[in-house]
DNA sequence: GCCAACGTTGGC
DNA sequence: GCCAACGTTGGC
């Protein structure tokens, strides 16, 4: 069992967005990163836990809580020429992009901000990758003494 | 293998 | 919209 953060733009799919979904589920794809590529396809196991965070909005923080209901397999949306995602260096053979499914647990009572972890930065959670300077990784591993702390703000 | 150029991320 | 930080590409 792993924690995880999952970064999501809410103008193009917010919590309430994946509340709405069939299914309270959603394909993760569109990821285009080596290293947050490796953590979808080797590192998330079936009932994973992430926190679902919002990024380039007015309030970045965590907005709620998902789970792996299916482990890493090949985006398609990388072999879709017509797709924003496209890869032509990504074929159904030899697939380079790897997204898995994620439902909702729940959608947090408010927004754990970025500003309140970064609060919490010089102490319980230090060496969280999220707070890191520069850090742009839209997947991130979270030791389970940092979600039990950041579980406990809510 | 180095590194400059470029594109992207994401907070502000 | 700005810009710092970073990842990727490609020339050499």
């Amino acid at each position: 069992m792993n924690y995880w953060l999952m970064k999501s733009e809410p103008d193009s799919f917010s919590i309430d967005a994946l509340a709405a979904a069939p299914g309270r589920t959603t394909g993760w794809d569109g990821v285009r990163n080596f290293q947050a590529r490796n953590f979808l396809r080797d590192g998330m196991q079936q009932g994973d836990l992430a926190f679902f965070y919002h990024s380039s909005c007015a309030v970045p923080g965590i907005a709620g809580i998902v789970k792996v209901v299916r482990t890493g397999y090949p985006d398609p949306t990388a072999f879709d020429a017509a797709h924003h995602h496209y890869d032509a260096d990504s074929d159904s053979s030899n697939p380079r992009w790897y997204m898995v499914d994620v439902k909702l647990v729940k959608k947090l009572k408010r927004i754990i901000t970025l500003d309140e972890l970064r609060s919490h930065a010089s102490g319980k959670l230090k060496n969280m990758i999220l707070l890191k300077r520069g850090n742009r990784l839209s997947i991130t591993p979270v030791t389970k003494t940092e979600w039990d702390f950041i579980a406990s703000l809510e």
